[in-house]
DNA sequence: GCTTTTTGCGCC
DNA sequence: AAATGGCGCAAAAAGC
């Protein structure tokens, strides 16, 4: 059966029942809703439909409530949109049940694609945009039926079903690593900080270590003063030194022979952390060890997660060391090894790349199919796997600088099918059509601006350059998207296995970490490769030949994986 | 003065 | 000859 949970514009939780008997009282607070909700799903065990699980799910959460199932309808509203190649058409509740009514779209209801983050939301109550007398759960019961029935008149009815589960399941797995946070030791941090940086400081000032390298930079470059923290005044800088640069960036700087490039290159480092994940960052987002990321499941076009605030998918290397399981717990940390090339193989069915994709190390295997028999001392080894790895993102990427063009065109020799599968998508792209990823998702319509530049006469260059851009987008759509599929799909599954009170704490495109007791690391670990196997089972079929590695270490500290 | 855009760099 | 995809964030620059 289904609960459909709908938030009322006064913050009250009206609930349905479709296809069981279910006595609810009306309009129920949150801690109620709680009470209710915990014992329905204990013997239910519902498909629960919400609005948006982003929005709501948090209120069962504080309630101490988790959901097995359910069905996310802003999310499916997106995918069904998209696929159905409507991309452009508004998501909010209030458009979506105007179009399952046949009425007219809300006029409070701006169009999907600008600025998605101030719109009104399909979830958000307020000022809902719908009819008089329509309630937000009269509305979500007729637009759940409505999915229902779009989904079965797909052209694959069972991938999108996957998907659109899978994507609710993330959401619900999204909510709770929110809650749970991440382990993280605000101590070992602060100390890091200061060994790399000196004592704390008052915001806006510069940390000793800082203030140091900024006098050696202003040092090298004599009395007219020098920014570090200002790429035109480090570009002028070197100008005046007699150096030319295109830009203040590091890898610019690193070519350059010059006194100042050394403390230069280690205060952008320095002042990088400083910035991004200093004394400011851990006062914001770390409370009693536990850092609470909010992240935005479909976030992004290809459907990998974002986050907002915090910058949860950009922690940096070194502070690896500040996750570290609570004592009598372990983490479990898992990464699929080379997740897109290997999904781009099954996605083409090359069945040459299939086979290299057997092996542990894709590139290596690559590297010997590209390059047969040519060269066997370790150096060159390394140089060919080099090769291959370029030529294979190349391939993934649209990339044609420097020796890219030819080693993909030895990628093409030896593995046609994959190489011609996403030539297919890069060509599909600069002629405006939309791609689809192996579950259904479906590529954003290029907007009207770009429809101009390609579509009309003039400008010859523009328009060619828009439209190899728009190529190399879906081109690289394809295996991203699907790749997204993929960990969608385990990422449900892996949550409905685990045991608990092992819970998933972290997720970033191609890795996950578990916070587990001790006892039930390998459990967890078993859990895992059989969430996998499913995964790589119920996207690519049972036939798939590419194998997927995703070995999981056990381990106390996030630095100390692989 | 405030808001938006650009630059640069962190992650995959 | 050359133009490798997707993000978020902080600080400075640019725009209003």
């Amino acid at each position: 059966m289904h609960i459909i949970l709908a938030r009322e514009p006064e913050g009250t939780f009206a609930v349905r029942a479709l296809g069981g008997e279910l006595t609810v009282p009306g309009a129920l607070p949150a801690t109620e809703l709680a009470e209710h909700a915990a014992r329905w799903e204990r013997q239910l065990r519902p498909r629960w439909v919400f609005t948006s699980v982003e929005h709501d799910y948090p209120a069962l959460l504080d309630g101490g409530v988790r959901v097995r199932r359910c069905h996310d309808l802003a999310l499916a509203e997106a995918l069904l949109l998209a696929n159905e190649e409507r991309g452009e058409q508004s998501r909010t509740l209030a458009a979506a049940f105007a179009r399952a009514r046949g009425l007219d779209p809300p006029a409070e209801a701006a169009p999907a694609g600008h600025d998605d983050h101030d719109q009104p939301a399909l979830f958000d109550p307020r000022g809902s945009g719908l009819p008089p007398g329509v309630t937000v759960a009269d509305a979500a019961e007729l637009v759940f039926t409505e999915q229902c029935g779009r989904i079965e008149r797909a052209a694959h009815p069972q991938r999108l079903r996957l998907l659109i589960a899978a994507e609710s399941a993330s959401a619900l797995a999204a909510a709770e690593m929110s809650v749970d946070g991440l382990p993280w030791r605000a101590d070992i941090h602060d100390k890091l900080l200061t060994e790399l940086l000196g004592d704390r400081v008052p915001a806006g000032q510069r940390p000793r270590r800082l203030a140091e390298l900024a006098d050696r930079v202003q040092a090298a470059f004599g009395s007219r003063p020098v920014n570090p923290d200002h790429p035109g005044s480090v570009v002028r800088a070197f100008g005046r030194a007699g150096v030319q640069l295109p830009s203040a960036r590091a890898h610019v700087l690193r070519e350059v022979a010059h006194p100042a490039v050394a403390p230069l290159l280690e205060y952008k480092e320095l002042a990088r952390l400083h910035s991004a994940h200093g004394w400011a960052w851990l006062d914001a987002w770390v409370h009693g060890d536990r850092f609470r990321p909010v992240y935005v499941v479909g976030g992004v076009v290809s459907g990998r997660w974002a986050s907002r605030g915090g910058a949860a998918l950009q922690i940096p290397r070194t502070l690896r060391v500040c996750v570290r399981a609570d004592p009598g717990w372990k983490l479990v940390v898992a990464d699929a090894a080379q997740l897109e090339p290997r999904v781009l193989a099954a996605l083409a069915g090359d069945r040459t790349l299939a086979e290299v994709a057997a092996s542990a190390d894709l590139y290596d295997s690559l590297a010997e199919v590209m390059f047969a028999g040519a060269r066997s001392d370790a150096a060159a080894g390394q140089d060919d796997r080099q090769k291959a790895k370029i030529a294979m993102l190349s391939a993934m990427y649209g990339g044609t600088a420097g020796e890219a063009a030819s080693l993909l065109a030895l990628l093409r020799q030896r593995f046609p099918a994959a190489v011609s599968y996403v030539e297919h998508a890069a060509l599909a792209g600069e002629r405006g059509q939309l791609v689809r990823s192996r579950l259904g998702r479906t590529s954003p319509p290029p907007s009207a601006a770009w429809r101009a530049l390609t579509g009309g006469a003039g400008n010859e260059e523009g328009a060619r350059r828009a439209s190899r851009d728009w190529g190399r987008f879906t081109r690289n759509f394809v295996v991203q998207a699907s790749a997204a599929d993929w960990t969608a799909v385990l990422l449900a599954s892996l949550r409905g296995r685990l045991p608990a009170p092992a819970h998933l704490v972290f997720f970033q495109h191609d890795e996950v970490i578990v916070h587990s007791p001790d006892h039930l690391a390998e459990q967890v670990r078993d859990c895992l490769a059989e969430s996998v196997r499913e995964a790589t089972e119920r996207v690519f079929g049972a036939a798939c030949p590419v194998r997927f590695p995703m070995t999981a270490t056990v381990v106390d500290c996030y630095a100390d994986a692989k």
